[in-house]
DNA sequence: CAGATACTTAAGCAATTACTTAAGTGATGG
DNA sequence: CCATCACTTAAGTAATTGCTTAAGTATCTG
């Protein structure tokens, strides 16, 4: 999969409140899929359907052992998003901060004339 | 609008490349609509409908001058949507540390016996 | 081995998204 | 002033999303 699609997906996936939960609750340790559903007020397979955006976003891995479905959070992939957005804003403010300088030596350029 | 409905319009806007196209533009600078339409193979129309989506997420704020509608990017948005994942992926982190101490720390008490 | 548990699959539906084209509006330049 | 430029508004459409219910399929548990 392309770096593009996957940002496309792992900000899709992060864009919903529910899926959100979800992740919020996987940061604090593997959880089974009812575990996952139990602070949400929807049916299991809506649950299974959030759970597989967030699994093709690669946020989240899985794995079934016996009949309960276990679920991690991948951080690798939380951070390439972390990142995308990280550059962009510092680029910004890289370029305020040229601007302010050539502000300010023109300001002294104005003070010697 | 509260935090929560904030972060779904966040993420929303960036999970489309074109979108993510217009924040990357916009990262090294302002820009009119028809500049960042220009790199978009879609209608005018197409783009400020994408545009509002930033608006509405607050990535974006634009003011019109003229005829001319320049467009900036407002960082202290992209960093609540950063700090979000950071939040998360960092707690996962911690947990993953605290189980890597409480293995090192079983490990001796074993040794001992 | 029967019944409960933990999902899983399938089908359907209403709302939203990502466009399109066509027809404006309101500066600006010659 | 009249055409051009830079959007803007409106309306329509196909695809996707976020659910639902109903009916499975494997595990476990007593």
């Amino acid at each position: 999969m392309t770096p593009a699609a996957n940002l496309d997906l792992m900000f899709q996936a992060l864009a919903d409140p529910s899926r959100r939960t979800m992740v919020d609750r996987l940061s604090r340790g593997p959880a089974s899929v009812s575990q996952l559903a139990e602070p949400l007020a929807m049916s299991l397979p809506a649950v299974v359907q959030h759970l597989q955006m967030l699994e093709a976003a690669g946020l989240v891995k899985t794995e079934k052992i016996g009949r309960v479905r276990s679920c991690t959070l991948d951080t690798s992939a939380m951070s390439q998003a972390e990142r995308w957005i990280n550059y962009r804003r510092t680029q910004w403010e890289r370029r305020l901060d040229r601007l302010g300088d050539f502000l300010e030596q023109t300001k002294d350029e104005d003070a010697l004339e």
